[in-house]
DNA sequence: TTATATAAGACTAATTTAGTCGTATATTGG
DNA sequence: CCAATATACGACTAAATTAGTCTTATATAA
């Protein structure tokens, strides 16, 4: 199906969230798990653990205790969708043989495809890269951009 | 992982195989399962599935009996590797919400990522429907196209 | 008529993904 | 200080998807 996992789109969706308020609301900087968990639908433990991973690679920085919760580190437009994608997907992978580290694929030797295959996997990180969460805020995200 | 399933893989290689084996062997014009699998290694009773659905949408022709096997009716590059992703993995679909026809999923009305999304889906779909198998076959596969 | 090939659907196994649970820790405010 | 509320984290279970198998039928060349 070619698709990120829903802990992905939970993340984007978490980050874009945070990135909207701290623009319409820029006293309130502080977002818990359960608000976000609420206003989506989300699982709230699933959502937690997602909040907490990106919590781990510094996307976010948590808050313990009452009124706790999570505020952005970066700006929109310095987080790639790329960035929340190789946390929760891993890395853009097409093929089997592009995740394994050593040569396990029993195509290997004569594949006719993995050379074209891989430049195309390549544009599509590439895509990734590009897009940054600024841009994924749309047209109301054009004034968060500089 | 973004990746495509091991059916994609297998369709691929087949047709990637016998585009080079048209354009080497001109006077050989029948694939079977059997020499694919055996080839590359690739489970014979999977194999055989994944032409018989290539062979029931139209992408190679099937011959019954000894000597029977598979042969391409179409050039290659006229075959998009979209076209074969289409098969196997459906419609390229980076949100859950993009594969449902009717909507069900609880972010919609609020969702603040889909419409962006759905443009970056686009972008990769336009990747796939522009690469062709003629473009997969690599250097040796430009003497092919035309 | 036998050997070999595709056709097709039902089935099982393996893997991956989604989601839950329990317990620990930190912080605010009464 | 203590109760309420929030994150931290690992182990666990459940659901869904994907990979692969098995069986039976049909077509064809030699």
């Amino acid at each position: 199906m070619l698709h990120f996992n829903r802990k992905t789109e939970y993340a984007l969706l978490a980050i874009e969230h945070m990135v909207r308020k701290e623009y319409q609301h820029p006293q309130v900087l502080i977002t818990s798990a359960r608000e976000i968990s609420d206003l989506y639908h989300i699982p709230y433990p699933l959502l937690a653990k997602v909040l907490q991973k990106l919590a781990g690679r510094g996307l976010v920085k948590s808050v313990h205790g009452t009124k706790g919760g999570y505020v952005l580190t970066k700006r929109p437009h310095d987080i790639s969708v790329a960035d929340v994608v190789q946390i929760f997907d891993g890395p853009v992978a097409l093929a089997e043989c592009f995740r394994a580290q050593k040569i396990t694929c029993p195509q290997w030797d004569g594949c006719l495809i993995k050379d074209p295959f891989y430049e195309l996997n390549n544009k599509i990180q590439t895509l990734l890269v590009q897009t940054s969460l600024a841009d994924l805020a749309g047209k109301s995200g054009e004034a968060l951009i500089g």
